[in-house]
DNA sequence: AAAGGCTTTCAAAGCGCTTTGAATGGCATT
DNA sequence: AATGCCATTCAAAGCGCTTTGAAAGCCTTT
């Protein structure tokens, strides 16, 4: 069934059908009703395809996925992220795209989307320090929203974060009143903007304290659970072992605790931990009683808030770009304690 | 730069640029290399709504995320099952479209998939039993494939599957060797098909052994790491625990493991566990020496079967259904040992 | 020289919708 | 009765592409 066809169903023209059903003031209140009631009948529903070539808009939300780093899409983080952006663009009536696109190529993606009009705007994820995308971008002129900010990317442009300088300064500080001095950092990937955040809090509490930083107790890597096991494991078996361990993200988290145990200590006494937390639904920072102490914001809901701004940005493309700086909680679990004494 | 642009540019109609450009053979050699020329020049690549509409395909494959459980999205296995099915959209040229849709909408939202030509086809994941989408979407004639089975499902469709009935009765043969009989099972959610299956792998293998099942040691419910924390903690209290533990993923696994470590015992010693594993990207069971012992199939690789096995059915959607069933290795890792003798 | 057959190019229709600009008819106004 | 004004409805153009059917031009054949 297409327009063409209610339209003869109806003796009316595609064009009062096409008013009535989109709501336009000028058609008759009786003849709207007749054509939704037929419109449901017949089971109609207008070909998107053809709709976005006449209005020039696709209602459809772009995803970019570098292909490199396959791992930005299979991240559980991602997930929640996408699960919460996905949830508007429902409400909205947008649809969800996503484009796998070989490293070095986002320029040529970006432009292909804009140019192919397959999508109305996009959310950039995972920005590193200094990101081009953000460039290219404002260029093309297609409206996107990023997920994080880009420390020298000189365009102002639409974010939202979470304040990660300060919620990691804040966790140090609180292993630092424990009296933890050998205080190790498991970072994510060096080149991610949000790691440089995170490092720059922890060093800034390490520096106010007079404490200096020790090289051998700062990592970083893709934030997966081997990974935490790993550093945790060799970090451990140094002369000066830590006595406390920031990890970026519950996955490292669960990885850190595994090689705490293993090596016969137990956190939260010989070893303090404390983790970023998105509020994975599949991976809950425990029931009730927290299982680490964390830095806690929900991933789900910065999806949501940026979904929501990049609609705005779409709607109003020439509106002057928002920020939104989300402060994260700390949240004490079971896994920190006092530093142990005595060597 | 659009296809009339160009073509005025070139001295030629649209339609010769457009053959030249989709390699039809009536193009004079020289004319199709100046075409293509002036395209790379001009940064010319045809309009995606366009062409779709032209041609009647929309490059573009749905996925449908009911929203009820919106843990189906936010699943890290989905994110790695996602992943692999991308990779193979990216290098045929299709895109990749998600559709939330609000429960028991789901034949609307297909009808309309179809309907509004949004998707040339669509992945079907996690089948319930007696899954309704198989019926409608054989009745729309929209090209599908799914990832898993739907027992009960009358029609005759594609499908990949892990063979999980015997992967299931293997692991738990495994530990009635190991001198096992209180084998706890700590499944998905009890519609699921796939956990129907594994359910009965786990039941055929007790039974053949004479081990009579105990309802209280099989538990079910979307597998979170809080969800197998619980039941295993749970179980461990009752007067007669059990003394080894079959659960469905890694992230309930690593629940299980919390509650055994929580509670005093060791795992592998006090209590066996062995694990599905679908060899997640960002929590590999281990690296060298297995975690946990596992039943391993993976998800990513899945998602790359049933991708390509989608775009056959596209290009050829007459041909008879193809089915798939990957069989599971049974690795062995650090999680399982002999039943303990004395009480 | 006419006929026939290739190769190459083109004009125009069509995909299914939105939207512009015009037409129609009923009613109140003069 | 003629005029003007709304409220409705309509025909047709246009979105940017593909594809059909026809035409043009050049050889070869008779």
């Amino acid at each position: 069934m297409n327009l063409k066809e209610l339209s003869e169903i109806l003796g009316l023209s595609q064009t009062t059908v096409s008013r009535a059903l989109n709501g336009y003031p000028e058609v008759n209140a009786e003849t709207r009703e007749r054509v939704e009631a037929a419109a449901r009948k017949h089971n109609y529903s207008p070909n998107r395809r053809a709709t976005s070539l006449a209005t020039g808009r696709s209602m459809t939300i772009g995803h970019v996925i570098p292909a490199s780093t396959q791992h930005e899409m299979v991240n559980p983080i991602f997930g929640d992220f996408v699960a919460g952006a996905a949830g508007v663009y429902g409400e909205e009536g947008y649809d969800m795209l996503f484009s796998h696109v070989t490293d070095g190529d986002e320029e040529r993606a970006y432009t292909d989307l804009k140019r192919k009009g397959t999508v109305d705007g996009v959310i950039v994820q995972g920005p590193k320090v200094n990101d081009a995308r953000i460039e290219v971008l404002t260029r093309l002129g297609l409206p996107f929203v990023v997920h994080g900010r880009s420390s020298g990317a000189g365009q102002d442009y639409s974010w939202v974060d979470v304040n990660n300088r300060r919620s990691f300064k804040r966790a140090t500080e609180f292993l630092l009143d424990l009296g933890h001095r050998r205080i190790a950092l498991i970072n994510g990937l060096e080149d991610m903007d949000f790691a440089q955040r995170r490092r720059a809090g922890y060093l800034e509490a390490l520096a106010e304290r007079g404490v200096t930083p020790d090289p051998a107790l700062m990592r970083s890597a893709e934030m997966t659970e081997v990974y935490g096991h790993h550093e945790t494991r060799d970090m451990l078996a140094l002369s000066d072992p830590p006595t406390a361990i920031l990890a970026a993200s519950m996955i490292s988290a669960i990885g850190v605790r595994r090689a705490i145990e293993e090596a016969g200590l137990t956190i939260g006494k010989d070893v303090s931990v404390i983790t970023h937390d998105d509020e994975l639904s599949y991976l809950r920072n425990g029931q009730d009683v927290p299982i680490f102490t964390a830095t806690r914001s929900s991933v789900h809901q910065a999806g949501r808030v940026l979904a929501e701004m990049l609609l705005r940005r779409i709607e109003e493309p020439s509106v002057v770009p928002e920020q939104i700086l989300l402060e994260a909680e700390l949240v004490v679990g079971r896994s920190t304690g006092p530093a142990p004494t005595g060597d």
